[in-house]
This record gives C-alpha cells, sequence and structure tokens, in this order.
RNA sequence: GCACGAGUGGCAGAGCAGCUAUGCAAUGGACUGCAGAUCCAUGUACCCGGGUGCAAAUCCCGGCUCGUGCUCCA
C-alpha cells in the first residue's frame, strides 16, 4: 500500500510520488538555538523522526536535512547581555539541543546545516534574484518585491494580496525602512554598528529571516524535492516566503512537492508561549516525565493536529508508558525476542498499524494497536502457563513499538535497568524474606493486625507486597 | 474582520458513509482475610438546524462555540 500524505499548499492528502523513484528528500526548518529548547521543538522533531523512519521502513532511501538558524536578532541580543560571541551562544544551545533529542530517541538527521556556514550560496540566491527583477536595494538592506510574482501569495494560508495590505494597520511603519511595500520581506539586512557580519556586494551584513532555508535546501536536496517541513506556525510568512524565492530563483515550481506542517502544543487550551507564563521547556518537562514518557505524550496524537499539554495527559502519557515498558522488558528477559510473522492475530495488528501510518502517518492509530498488544502481553505474563507465543509478542513490539514509533530503550539498557533493579532487589532480599515469613506466620493464625503491620513497614522500605494464589511476591514501588 | 483547523461518551483521544475504536476512570464479577496487581464482563457518545443517500460522527448547506494564523515563533 503507498503512502498517503497532506500536503498543506494543495490542501489534500493524496499518494507520495517522488522526484526519484525509492528516494525521499525532506528539509525541515529547525530550530534558533537563542534559548534552551522547549516542548514544541521535541514536537516537531518527534513527529519529522516518525515521518522519516516510517518512510525507511517502507523502503525509501531518505535524505533528512534540518537546520540551525544560528545567526538572528535574539540570538546576538542573548550574546550582548552574556558578554559572548554570538556563535557561543548558538553552539552552547544546539549541544543542549541534541542531548535532550537524543534522550527522546530521536534519530540524527542526515545533515544539520548552518546559516553561517551557507552565507556564499545565500548570496547567490539574492544575487540570481536582483538579476531577475524580483528583489531590490533598499536603504537598509535588499528586499524581495512581491509584486513581481503576485499568484504566488497566499499558497500556504489562503490570504491575499489585499487581506495582509488591510491587516497591517499601523505595523506599515516600523517595518523596514527601505521597503516599497510593507510585504516586502528582507533578504539582505545590511548590519548595524557592532554586529556581526559578512562582505556582500551591497555592503556587510547578514542574510534576512526567509532565505536562509531557500539556500540550504537549495544546496542540500537540489532545485526540486519532495518534503519541506515545519511547524504551522511557519506557513505565513517564513514558508510562502520560501516559495517566493525559491521558485522565483530558479524558474520553475513547484520547488517543493508537498508541504507538511505539524500542529503546535496548546497548555490548558491555549497556544503555548513564554508571555502567557504557561511555557515549558523539554528539560521542565524531563523534571516531571522520562523523556520516552514525554515522546509518548508528543505522538498520542496525529502530527497535524494540536497537541494538549497539561497534567493529566502527562500523567497519562506515563502510565501508558510505562506499562509498555515494564510489560515489554518482563517479556524480553523472561522469554527473549522472536519473529512475529507467523502468528496471524500479529500480523493483523501489523496491518492495521501499517494501514494507519501510511495514512498520513496516523501515530494515534499506531498507538491503538501498541495499546492492545501490550495488554495481551500482560495478560500472557501474568497467565500461569506463558508460553513461546510470548516471544513473538516481544518481537512485534520490539519492531513497531521500538524501531517505528521509537518507544523502547534500546535492549542495552534495558538489560542494564533490570540488572540495577535485581541488585537492588538482592541487597534487601533477605531482610524482606524474613519479614514476609513472619506476616505469613501471622496470616497462618489470621492475626491481620500484625501481618498488616509488616506489610506497611515493608511499604516504608519501598517494597509493595502483593499476594498471590501461589503466596506472596514483592517488588520495588 | 479575513484565512485555516477543530467541536465525539466522566476524562484523554481515534474513526470520516453501513461492521466493538483504544486507554484511563466507573460499575459488576473472578482471585483475595483485606489491600494491591491481573483478568473477564457491562454501561454511558458523536455542537445545533436543514439537505442528499437504503444507510451520516462520517458527505452538502446554514448557524453556534473554541483554537491557531494575519508580527518573532517548532
Amino acid at each position: 500500500m503507498p503512502v498517503r500524505a497532506y500536503d498543506t499548499r494543495s490542501r489534500e492528502k493524496r499518494e507520495l510520488g517522488t522526484l526519484v523513484e525509492g528516494e525521499v528528500g525532506i528539509y525541515v526548518c529547525g530550530i534558533t538555538p537563542y534559548s534552551p529548547s522547549h516542548i514544541g521543538h521535541a514536537r516537531q522533531a518527534i513527529a519529522f523522526d516518525i515521518i522519516v523512519r516510517w518512510l525507511r521502513k517502507r523502503g525509501y532511501r531518505v535524505n533528512y536535512i534540518t537546520n540551525f538558524t544560528d545567526i538572528d536578532d535574539k540570538i546576538i541580543d542573548a550574546a550582548n547581555k552574556e558578554g559572548v560571541g554570538f556563535l557561543e551562544v548558538a553552539d552552547r544551545h544546539i549541544e543542549e539541543y541534541f542531548e535532550v533529542m537524543d534522550a527522546m530517541n530521536v534519530q540524527r538527521a542526515d545533515a544539520y546545516p548552518r546559516v553561517t556556514e551557507t552565507i556564499p550560496e545565500i548570496i547567490d540566491m539574492v544575487t540570481t534574484l536582483i538579476d531577475r527583477g524580483h528583489a531590490y536595494v533598499g536603504d537598509d538592506g535588499v528586499y524581495f518585491e512581491i509584486d513581481t510574482a503576485p499568484e504566488k501569495f497566499g499558497q500556504l494560508t489562503g490570504q491575499t494580496l489585499e487581506m495582509v495590505r488591510a491587516g497591517a494597520g499601523g505595523r506599515v511603519a516600523d517595518t523596514g525602512s527601505g521597503k516599497r511595500d510593507h510585504r516586502d520581506f528582507a533578504l539582505w539586512k545590511l548590519a548595524k554598528r557592532g554586529e556581526p557580519s559578512w562582505d556582500s556586494p551591497w555592503g556587510s551584513g547578514r542574510p534576512g529571516w526567509h532565505i536562509e532555508c531557500s539556500a540550504m535546501s537549495l544546496s542540500h536536496l537540489g532545485e526540486a524535492f519532495d518534503i519541506h517541513g515545519g511547524g504551522s506556525d511557519l506557513m505565513f510568512p517564513h514558508h510562502e516566503a520560501e516559495i517566493f524565492q525559491s521558485e522565483c530563483c530558479l524558474g520553475h515550481e513547484p520547488v517543493v512537492q508537498f508541504w507538511m506542517h505539524n500542529g503546535m502544543i496548546n497548555v490548558d487550551g491555549e497556544k503555548m508561549s513564554k508571555s502567557l507564563g504557561n511555557f515549558w521547556t523539554i528539560r521542565d518537562a524531563f523534571g516531571k516525565v522520562d523523556p520516552l514518557e514525554l515522546r509518548y505524550a508528543m505522538i498520542n496524537a496525529p502530527y497535524r493536529q494540536p497537541v494538549e499539554f497539561n497534567s493529566i495527559m502527562l500523567e497519562d502519557a506515563c502510565m501508558h508508558q510505562r506499562r509498555l515498558v515494564a510489560a515489554f522488558s518482563e517479556g524480553l528477559s523472561r522469554f527473549g525476542s522472536s519473529d512475529w510473522s507467523a502468528s496471524k492475530e500479529l500480523s493483523a495488528t501489523a496491518e492495521r498499524l501499517s494501514t494507519g501510518m501510511d495514512d498520513d502517518f496516523n501515530t494515534r492509530v499506531a498507538i491503538v494497536e501498541v495499546q492492545s498488544v501490550v495488554r495481551n502481553l500482560r495478560g500472557l505474563l501474568d497467565s500461569n502457563e506463558p508460553d513461546e507465543g510470548v516471544s513473538a509478542v516481544v518481537g512485534w513490539l520490539s519492531e513497531f513499538a521500538g524501531r517505528v514509533l521509537g518507544l523502547l530503550p534500546d535492549e542495552g539498557s534495558i538489560a542494564a535497568s533490570l540488572k540495577k533493579e535485581e541488585s537492588a532487589r538482592s541487597e534487601i532480599a533477605e531482610c524482606v524474606e524474613a519479614l514476609l515469613s513472619k506476616r505469613e506466620d501471622a496470616r497462618e493464625s489470621k492475626d491481620w493486625g500484625s501481618a498488616d503491620s509488616i506489610r506497611d513497614e515493608l511499604s516504608t522500605m519501598g517494597v509493595v507486597v502483593e499476594d498471590g494464589p501461589e503466596g506472596p511476591t514483592w517488588r520495588l514501588g
């Protein structure tokens, strides 16, 4: 079954016919590293991580590019405040970005181009746009002239030139002073005193906000490529600006076959933002839940839907993810993992999951299937005679919950944490067994008071006692 | 105002024409001295008003409500 994807530009879901058979070039707008990464970055990175994982599973050779905007007003501000160079600020936050993304099982992209390493390509592109009459040099920089390609306006958002003209109101005055029209946008900004800058034919300065992505996607993926992604808040003006730049520079359209946009994160029903005080960095979230629990929370809705972020959803994600990892770890350590394809039931589940993923990467459908497999596994493990069937279920989870959704820790760290738990267990085992046997004596003589107080005592040691048909068992809570 | 999207059971959240979503919570049961864990079973839905279909959460039209975008933002 072919993969279908939703394209924002045509507003339809359609089959992913790639430019080169069996290959996918995908560019996703990355972060501006001026502050610690927030959960919106996590959502975006995880959404496209899963899209890329699925495409690879479907046999595509994927070239996945995502950038760092390592020069920008906010980075300059942060650097000035700290009294350090702008690259130091950028590098520090890029390093932090990789740390948190690695923790959430986000696989690395094939390349992470940076603006500061793409300056010559950007200058070339701006030069071409001027030569072709799409851009002009103003007092304080070079601008793209919207009126040279008005038909390209509103490609992603459906807005018209008039609407934005009308909506601009009093803002016109304070936009770049060298603009002929307030809807024009900067390609090159001339440096003010003390700002980082690069030489160019128009004077020293730095790239405008939008041109970097056009230049980086062009140099890594060529004059036409399959997928361009990013957060839905980038549709206007950033991605529409890219359409203007790339298509006018290259002289053909479309440059991008599919525009894909992930939904935002809402906190208590509103978009997360610093000014509302409902802002979470990824590390804030790590203080509440484990990295993979956060990952689970992020893929619990299809990538285009907004994710509601609040304590209820976090607890929910936490519980489900723990159930999954607990059942998987137990199954793996007791029975190992084996091929599942002989199982009719597991094949049917895999089929439903795949149909969901093929239909615009519906992770929610995938999670439903994972949940029911976990439920079955739990039942098998707790039954009196679990059999070899367990290892096939473990194999299935390893493939879909693990490699496709990225929800499972790698088997090495599962083994390590089981070992750690085992040694913690064995340290106190003797003491616990002694207390338990005292408790059994009390239970034998129906002295429930003593039995319960021993259980309370164990509970303060962090030991949870569970009475079963074959006597009591205990675990660390 | 304009654009885009969404409104589903106590909660989270799929489905997008016919066939149990799923999970949590709830209720009943099994197992238990009790508790816990686990399992089995059960109930409660599709914003409102029209329309098209043999059949509509699902398509069409009209409302209402909410979110996002129109300014830096993943």
